[in-house]
Formats: C-alpha cells, sequence, structure tokens
DNA sequence: AAAAACAAACCAATCGGTCTGTTTTTGCAA
DNA sequence: TTGCAAAAACAGACCGATTGGTTTGTTTTT
C-alpha cells in the first residue's frame, strides 16, 4: 500500500542518538510543565509525568538522575524561553510606533498588555506561580532556580526601562518598573486563584493611564 | 514537696470534655499552620503535623475525618482572624488622626504600613500564598476556602475604601484598591520567595505618595 | 457504667528511585 | 557495502520509605 519502506514491521523512523536525546527531553520537559499546570507542584509525581510524556521509567532514568533535576530543567527551559520572549516584546514595542507617534499611554497600555499575555497567562503563569512557592520552601530547587528567575526579571526591565524616564519628581523608573511588575504579579494570582478574568483589563488599562502621567519617552 | 494534689501520679490537671475540645483542636490547627509555613502545602503531612503539635494519630481522627478538612478548618481559623484584625486597622487609621489632622500621605503610608505588617508577612503571608497556589489545582479545597478569601477581601477593602474618595478624574476607589492590594501582593511573593527585604519599604512610601495624589479624604 | 477522649499498631496506596534485561544506533573491520 | 560487537536508548519489574486513613484497645470525663 503506502509502505515504502522494505520492512514489513511497525514503521518507525530511524532516529540519530542525539535527535533521539533532544525528543526524548522535550517530551519529558513538556509535560512536566503540563503536569504542574494540572496538578500543582505537589501533583507533578514521576507517574504522572511519565504518563503524560508516554516515556517509560528506565527512559527517564537515563535522562534524569532525580525528579528535582527534571523539574528545574523544565523550569530553566521555560524561564530561558520567556527571557527570550521579553527581548522580543521590546522590539514589538520599539517598532511599530515612529518616535513620538502615539501618545505615551498608549504605547505603555501595549507595553502592559504584551507581558501580560506572555507572562501572566496560561501555562507560564501556573507553572510560575508553582514554581516560586515551592523555591520558598525547597532551598535545593531554590539553588537552581534564584539566577534564573533573576535573569528574567532583568530581561522585562530592559524590555522597557530605558525606553521612557520619569517625569518631573515622579518615582525612579526602576520603582515604577517593580511597582508594575508587582502589580501584575498580584493581579495574575487572582485570576489563577479565583479563575476567571476579574476585571482585570480595565484596571491595567488605569494602570497604564496613571504611569503615563509619571513618565516620559527617553530621548 | 510541692504537690497538694493527693495523687502522686504526674500531675495532670482535670479539664472538662469542652475544654479539652477546644485545646486540641486549637493545638492541631496552630500546628498545621506552622507546618504549612515550614514545609510548604505538600510538606505539611500529618505526620510532620501530628509531631508539631504532639498528638497521636487517634486523637487527630475523632476530631478530623480528613486531612482537608484539619487544613480547611485552619485555613478558616486564620482567615477568619483576619478579618477581625482588618477592622481593627480600619479603627486604628481612622482614630489617632484628627480629622484633617495629618497630610492624606501620611495616613496613606501608615495604612499600607499596618496593613503590610499584619497580612503580607510572617506566618500569614505564606500560608496565604501556600493555600491560594493549592487552592488552583484542588478544587475541594478551593470550594471550601473561596468565600472566606472573598469575605478577606472585602473586609480589607471596608478599612479604607470609605474613608477616601478619588479625587478629579482618578480611577474609583475600588479599582485603586485593588491595584494596591495587588501591588502588596506581588511584593509580598517577592520577598517570600527570595529571602530578605528588598526595598519594598520605599517602595510603599512611593506607592502613597502617589496615592495622596490621587484622593482625598471622604467627608 | 456509658461515653467521650486519646494512644498506637496497622493497612493499602503511592512516592521517588534502582535494577535487570531488551531494542536500537553506532563505529569499525572485513 | 556488510557483519558485528560495544554503547547508547529504552522498557518495566521491583524496592524501601512515606503517605492518608482505619482499627483496636486504654484512659479520662460524665
Amino acid at each position: 500500500m503506502d509502505s515504502p519502506a522494505p520492512t514489513a514491521k511497525p514503521v518507525r523512523a530511524r532516529r540519530s542518538q542525539e535527535q533521539r536525546r533532544r525528543d526524548m527531553r522535550h517530551v519529558l520537559i513538556e509535560a512536566t510543565l503540563d503536569s504542574l499546570q494540572a496538578g500543582g507542584y505537589h501533583g507533578a509525581s514521576l507517574g504522572d509525568i511519565l504518563a503524560r510524556a508516554g516515556v517509560s521509567r528506565g527512559a527517564w532514568a537515563h535522562y534524569f538522575d532525580s525528579k528535582l533535576e527534571l523539574v528545574a530543567a523544565a523550569a530553566e527551559a521555560m524561564l530561558q524561553g520567556s527571557v527570550a520572549q521579553a527581548a522580543d516584546i521590546a522590539a514589538d514595542i520599539g517598532a511599530g510606533v515612529p518616535d513620538g507617534g502615539a501618545p505615551a499611554e498608549e504605547r505603555l497600555a501595549a507595553l502592559l498588555e504584551a507581558v501580560w499575555r506572555r507572562f501572566y497567562q496560561g501555562r507560564h503563569r501556573d507553572v510560575l506561580f508553582e514554581l516560586a512557592v515551592a523555591c520558598r520552601t525547597d532551598a535545593a530547587l531554590r539553588a537552581r532556580l534564584a539566577p534564573v528567575f533573576a535573569e528574567l526579571l532583568a530581561a522585562l526591565g530592559g524590555a522597557w526601562g530605558h525606553r521612557f524616564r520619569p517625569r518631573g519628581d515622579a518615582p525612579a523608573m526602576d520603582e515604577l518598573m517593580r511597582l508594575t511588575v508587582y502589580m501584575l504579579r498580584g493581579m495574575a494570582m487572582q485570576e489563577a486563584v479565583s479563575g476567571g478574568d476579574g476585571g482585570g483589563a480595565a484596571l491595567r488599562r488605569q494602570w497604564a493611564r496613571l504611569l503615563a502621567g509619571l513618565v516620559e519617552p527617553a530621548p
């Protein structure tokens, strides 16, 4: 029929060992993130993760020495992906609007929405909170993730910190950024726990309006 | 010697059964909160809780049908205590300052610090985050705690919502309150995870200053 | 004496991790 | 190219430890 391969055995593409490694690690990491989102840190057991990945225990053991290493690898993969996305956001916001084109409020609102969508919604948000809370009481996990967390925060700050400057006697740019991040984080936790959207969009819009009165485009 | 009791057996005060019930529930609930703070939701095993409480498994079973009920009872006790404290804060801030005495910024800063101290520090903060995150993936726990969470938020809002009103075209009082709560929450999570204080006090002060420009004392 | 409060042994289920054995890929010799 | 042994990749049974929960029996209050 449609079997050009000489063997009639179950069709299994021949993959190089390097390809296998990449595939397997990717599948395991994705399953780990899915499991963390679905069941939380305490629900993400090896059994659940391996079932989602369709991977045997032995195969897992071949790639990771412990569950901590798998979770840490998954967290690093997700957070490092976020660092790259933060740079994208900076580029998107910087471009698209000719200098002085749109009023600062619109640019700020767009920036806020972009950050919100990519970092404080969906799986990224859920896993972020699970890991952050788990880090509080798990020193080993915290040691592994602390540098990546810090890197993400710095990248996020770089996305907009140097595109605006405080106006008059407004708080320093760094302080405004932290206020913004904390606010988004608290809002995200509210929505993660309570479920649906609780009018967060309107609130972010108000915050953009307030910010617009406090900053001006950097020269 | 100093044993006025007629029996030479280990001195054990005779307590009424009602007293016993109260004591035992209190001890178990306190131990549960301590365990949640120390080990997180996934580290708060029955074994750890009972060891902290110095209570046998059988005694525990006499009072709670499942671990969920114990955790829920502990959460309710803590959150309901917080609701009462929220009212105290409202009273403290309202009194002490004769009408128009201190400038709005000082009153707001004091309010912010009071709320911060009582709700976003120490065991209360840690347990709050553990439970909130656990609720996301535990429907039974969420069903039990959602009403108490909502009650706390309302009580916290009542503490200051009606003492100020937005100035000019500032956001509605309700929106300013949610912005504030979210900001404090995000800041608290930062400190819970990263450990020490990261300049949060200065940031809260800045926020009070911004708020002062947006609200005025209600008539 | 009855009931409530308490203690501790016990249980099945599940956890992370290891062990042994099989299949697939690879490097090299013929 | 083909043959083939070593190595890597993979599968699943197995293990002790720990989990939440139950059961049986003793002490204290009523």
